[in-house]
DNA sequence: ATCAATATACTGGAAAACCAGTAGAAAAAA
DNA sequence: TTTTTTCTACTGGTTTTCCAGTATATTGAT
């Protein structure tokens, strides 16, 4: 069965690579590349008032930035499948892209076969990440939950209350200890994760995901 | 060209989905269900001396819930594709499932075709995720950043510093006003978002992204 | 130009958090 | 069993946050 060809448009500021792109996409016919441009401005002008089904969005355009595009262009036609492309990858980044909607990552070193595979599935309403991209992620995930310095299991506990806001008091009532020892528990647990005042103890609970 | 089908597993409670899986990918030769099992239990110890190149998990189990589950078939073989399948859907759920490395989430009533696309996805180590599924996790997302009070400019201002772990001198200095107008925004910050202490403001803060 | 919202700043007092040091009981590890 | 770690609890004192109320300058919108 032969579908119509998907309209990909290409928004990039590298000649290099819209030719590149062309070149690897032009012999697929399950894709059509409907035209290309350099900017973010023009991209968006073009979209109010024509549309294409998917679209290969470099991450670092002159005017711009990839993360504002994805909400820009979502805003005028929400049902355009996004593809970030860079040449590098920062996982905050990629994250902040995929929170904005972005449907697909590729870095720029991908294979004709991906570019394919990721614009049909993208075109289809699914997800597309290159394997490397996956990688970066579950990196930065593994990375964050990791490193805190080794917590009794009492002060892990005191620190999720401590987190959730509670205040000494509340704290001591509901492990049935005395507001003292909290305090105690909350004093060494600045001391191991060197900062001085809970605030910092929060932010990083968080971060290491510990509630 | 033909390759030779996946290797597939179940795991479900419900016989009455079991059958209907198998029914549903029966016709399918890319996709072979090897076996099923109605447990944790019994899928652990069956992959430690055997394996599949994909599994259908379900995530309500009777002996070991679903995101645990993940991480022990993962930690007894790395590369085996991991779907989760639900009846219902809660957002937390699905994101941790994600964070421990499923690769694509279900809704029962998903099609046969979904499947199979799934499967086949998964098993080239993409992701896949269902319609609804995506459907409700970009609900939760924008829950999320969604209903905060409207705070000022000011206000988001101080209240990120604040989630720094900054005291108030600190941010008093850094923004060059009295620690006393810091004070002011600290509390009107807590009256609007409706908590009493700094640690909770952090919390919701973080919670909300605004850092 | 005027009105509302925002940002600024203060007083004064109560509550909670932070700091430093000590120390006994319980649990876990050697 | 002995040793170490963890959990418990205290004294005493300093700093910071929290609460309530007031008030003026600045900014933004109509």
């Amino acid at each position: 069965m032969q579908h119509k060809p998907i309209n990909t448009l290409i928004v990039d500021d590298h000649p290099m690579v819209i030719e590149g792109l062309k070149t690897l996409l032009g012999d697929d016919d399950r894709v059509a590349i409907k035209t290309h441009f350099v900017n973010g401005t023009d991209t968006l002008s073009f979209l109010k008032e024509d549309t294409v089904d998917v679209i290969l969005l470099d991450v670092n355009l002159p005017d711009i930035n990839g993360v504002e595009m994805v909400t820009k262009i979502l805003n005028i036609r929400a049902n355009i499948g996004i593809i970030g492309l860079s040449t590098y990858s920062e996982p905050s980044i990629i994250n902040q892209m995929i929170k904005n909607g972005v449907k697909g990552y590729l870095l720029k070193n991908a294979t004709a076969d991906e570019l394919v595979n990721a614009i049909t599935q993208v075109h289809q309403g699914n997800f597309y990440f290159g394997s490397e991209v996956q990688k970066i992620l579950a990196d930065s995930v593994t990375q964050e939950s990791r490193d805190l310095p080794k917590l009794t299991r009492r002060e892990k506990h005191v620190l999720t209350l401590i987190a959730e806001g509670k205040t000494t008091n509340t704290i001591a009532d509901e492990l049935f200890i005395s507001p003292l020892t909290v305090e105690t528990h909350r004093r060494n647990l600045m001391q191991k994760l060197e900062v001085s005042n809970a605030a910092s103890l929060i932010k990083i609970a968080v971060e290491k995901q510990l509630i």
